[in-house]
RNA sequence: GCGCCCGUAGCUCAGUGGAUAGAGCGGAUGGCUUCGGACCAUCAGGCCGGGGGUUCGAAUCCCUCCGGGCGCGCCA
C-alpha cells in the first residue's frame, strides 16, 4: 500500500515553512540569531469562518526573538506566500489574510479541495490512515481482568479505551500488538476454587470468597472426575478446582470480549512467565545491578533508589512471588519481543504500582519514558438516578454481556470514545440505549444511512457520482463547507494518535454528520432534470460517505446503509 | 498527613498557550406538496471551584486554598 497522503495542515505547514524561508532569503525577514529555537510552524482551524480555514501565529511566535512588530512579521509571510505560489488558483491556498494582533489567517482554494476529495474517494477504506513521524512497535496490554469472575461493566471501560487507543495508534502509523494478561498463579484462584467448594458442599462461602451467581453456576457444571480427584488429595482440592473454573471463566470472558468487537494478538498467563523463566532472568538482571537485598527473609526491589516511596518486595518472606515479580518478568519479556513502547491501561486503583514498575524497568536498563501506564478513571454506571455498585466478591454486579445486550456495542463504544480517560464519568443506561438521534452515536450512523439512501436513489434514475469532482466546488459555499469537513479525518487522526485519546474523533465525527445534514437541507443533490449537476453532488456525497464510513470504522462502530 | 487524577452551561462532557470558551441532552420558538423530519434553524443559559503569579495573550503553565475521586500492604 502506498504512503497516505499527508493532511492537508501538513500540506499547509511546509508552504508556510517555504514561505518563512523565502522571506528570510529575499531579507524581508531578518534570521533568527543563533542559539535561538525556530518556533514550530502551528496551523489551527479557527471557530470564527471569517478568519479562514487555517489559521497560523507563526508571526506572533517570531516577534520577540526578531524584535519586530508581529503584523510586519504576518504582512512578510502573507507575501512570500505569494512569490511562492502557493496562493494562486492552482495552489492550495487561495487567500491570505493578515490579522491583529498578527494572525496569518488561509483559504483553501476550491481546486485543491477537488483534488484532495478525489484522492478520498480512491483511497476509499484506507482513508484517514495517516504514517507516523516516528513509527514505534507498541505492545498495549488491556483488560487483564483475574479469571475469578465474568467480565462486569467495571471492565468495560478499559476494554474500550485499550482497544480504541489500538485502532487510533494504528490508524497514525504504529505497529500495535494487543495483550491480555491473566494472574492465574495466586491465591484469588484458590479462594475462587474454596467458593465452588463451599457451593457444591452447602458450606458458607469463605468471607472474601467469591459470592456471586455464577460461582453457584460453576459448582452444579463441575465435573465429577474434577471433584474427585481434587478431594482425594486433599491439601491442594481449592488450587486444583480453582485451575478448573478459572479455565472455564476465562472462556467466557474471551466471548464477551469477541462480542464487545475488541480483539486480543496474544494471551499471556502469569504461570507462563514463571515457566519460562522470564521472572528469574529480570531478578538475575536486577541482582546483577545491586538493585535487590534480602530483609526479613524476603527479596526486595531498591524502588525508592529510583524515588519511590518504598522498597517493594518480590518475593515474600514465605517463599512466594508477588504479584510484582511476575510485572517485573513480563516487562523483560515484553521489550525482548522488540517492542520499543509498552502501554498499560489499567483502572486508577492500580497508581500506587506505577512508579515501581517503571522503577524496576530503568533499573534492568531500559528506557522509562517506553513505559507507560494509562490510568482509566472510574465510571459510575446510573440508572434513573441511582448508582448501580459492583463488586465481584459480593457478586453484585452487572456482567458486561448484559450492559451490551441493554445498550448495545455501538452506543458504549461511543459513549467511552468521547470522554477523557483521565475523568470521572456517569454512565447514564437509559441515555446511552437511547437509539433515536438524539443519541450523538445514532446522529451520526444515520448521516451514513442517509447518504446511502441518496446514492440508491441516484442509481435508480440512472444518476452514478461523476469521477472527479474537478470544477465543481468553487462558488458553492455549501459544497465548499461539507468538503472542508469530508478532508479534515487525517489531522483528526494524527492529534488523535499524538495525544492517545480518542475524544477528537467522536468530535469530529459529529461536525462532519452536521455538515452532511447541513449540506442536504441547502442543496437537492439527485435531480433527473439536471444530470450533470446530480452526478457532481452525488460525487461530493461519495466522498463524505467515505469519510463517514472511515471514521466510524475507526472507532468500531457500525456503518448502515440503512436504518 | 503524603502522592496522583479531577473541578468548564440546568445535566453529561469537549476544549490543556491564541481571536467572541464549544458540543450533545434538557428548555423556548419556528420550519415538512421536496432526495430518509431518526432532520434543520433561531434563542435563553458561563466571575471555566476561589485567590495570587508568569505571558503580548491563561479554562490551559506555576504557587496557594477549597471541594471530589483513587492510592499509600510481604493484598490483588
Amino acid at each position: 500500500m502506498p504512503d497516505p497522503e499527508p493532511p492537508i495542515r501538513s500540506q499547509i505547514r511546509e508552504r508556510v515553512r517555504a514561505a518563512w524561508q523565502r522571506a528570510e532569503a529575499d531579507g524581508a525577514l531578518p534570521a533568527l540569531s543563533a542559539g535561538t529555537d525556530a518556533p514550530a510552524v502551528e496551523l489551527a482551524h479557527p471557530q470564527n469562518t471569517e478568519h479562514g480555514d487555517l489559521a497560523t501565529n507563526l508571526a506572533l511566535r517570531l516577534a520577540r526573538p526578531l524584535r519586530l512588530s508581529p503584523m510586519r512579521i504576518a504582512e512578510a509571510l502573507a507575501t512570500a506566500l505569494r512569490a511562492e505560489g502557493s496562493i494562486a488558483e492552482s495552489g492550495p491556498i487561495s487567500a491570505a489574510d493578515i490579522a491583529a494582533p498578527g494572525f496569518v489567517n488561509l483559504r483553501l482554494s476550491p481546486a485543491f479541495l477537488e483534488r484532495t476529495l478525489d484522492g478520498v474517494r480512491s483511497a476509499d477504506q484506507a482513508f484517514g490512515r495517516v504514517t507516523a513521524a516516528q513509527p514505534r512497535n507498541v505492545n498495549i496490554e488491556f483488560v487483564s481482568a483475574n479469571p475469578t469472575g465474568p467480565l462486569t461493566v467495571g471492565n468495560a471501560r478499559g476494554a474500550f479505551v485499550g482497544d480504541l487507543l489500538s485502532r487510533v495508534l494504528e490508524a497514525g502509523g504504529q505497529q500495535v500488538t494487543r495483550e491480555y494478561y491473566f494472574n492465574d498463579t495466586n491465591r484469588q484462584i484458590v479462594m475462587l476454587g474454596a467458593s465452588l467448594v463451599a457451593r457444591r458442599t452447602n458450606q458458607a462461602i469463605p468471607e472474601d470468597g467469591y459470592h456471586g451467581e455464577y460461582v453457584r453456576e460453576l459448582a452444579q457444571e463441575l465435573p465429577d472426575e474434577i471433584w474427585s480427584r481434587a478431594m482425594e488429595v486433599g491439601a491442594e482440592r481449592d488450587a486444583i478446582i480453582g485451575a478448573w473454573a478459572a479455565h472455564r471463566v476465562r472462556s467466557g470472558i474471551e466471548a464477551s470480549l469477541e462480542a464487545l468487537g475488541v480483539r486480543f494478538d496474544v494471551w499471556k498467563t502469569e504461570d507462563s512467565l514463571h515457566a519460562e523463566g522470564w521472572v528469574q532472568r529480570a531478578i538475575d538482571r536486577l541482582r546483577d545491578g545491586g538493585h535487590v537485598y534480602e530483609q526479613d527473609g524476603a527479596l526486595w526491589f531498591r524502588s525508592t533508589a529510583f524515588g519511590d516511596d518504598k522498597d517493594r518486595v518480590i518475593y515474600r518472606s514465605d517463599g512466594t512471588s508477588t504479584y510484582f515479580a511476575a510485572d517485573i518478568g513480563y516487562v523483560t519479556e515484553k521489550f525482548s519481543r522488540g517492542f520499543d513502547r509498552l502501554i498499560y491501561v489499567w483502572g486508577a486503583d492500580h497508581h500506587g504500582t506505577v512508579a515501581r514498575n517503571r522503577n524496576a524497568a530503568e533499573a534492568m536498563g531500559y528506557d522509562r519514558e517506553a513505559v507507560q501506564m494509562l490510568l482509566i478513571a472510574w465510571v459510575h454506571f446510573i440508572r434513573d438516578g441511582a448508582d448501580i455498585s459492583m463488586s465481584k466478591r459480593s457478586g453484585e454486579f452487572i456482567t458486561l454481556d448484559e450492559l451490551l445486550a441493554e445498550v448495545g456495542a455501538d452506543a458504549a463504544r461511543w459513549y467511552f470514545a468521547s470522554r477523557a480517560h483521565t475523568t470521572g464519568i456517569d454512565f447514564d443506561i437509559e441515555a446511552a440505549k437511547d437509539p433515536t438521534a438524539a443519541n450523538p452515536v445514532h446522529y451520526v450512523r444515520y448521516a451514513h444511512a442517509r447518504i446511502c439512501s441518496i446514492l440508491r436513489k441516484g442509481e435508480g434514475l440512472g444518476l452514478r457520482p461523476s469521477g472527479s469532482l474537478a470544477g465543481t466546488l468553487a462558488g458553492d459555499p455549501a459544497a465548499l463547507g461539507l468538503a472542508k469537513q469530508v478532508v479534515r479525518l487525517p489531522e483528526v487522526v494524527e492529534d488523535a494518535a499524538a495525544a492517545g485519546e480518542t475524544q477528537g474523533i467522536t468530535a469530529y465525527a459529529t461536525e462532519l454528520a452536521t455538515a452532511l445534514h447541513a449540506y442536504y437541507r441547502d442543496r437537492r443533490v439527485v435531480d433527473a432534470d439536471e444530470p450533470e449537476t446530480s452526478t457532481a453532488r452525488l460525487a461530493l456525497m461519495d466522498a463524505a460517505r467515505v469519510s463517514l464510513a472511515a471514521t466510524l470504522a475507526l472507532l468500531g462502530i457500525s456503518a448502515p446503509e440503512s436504518m
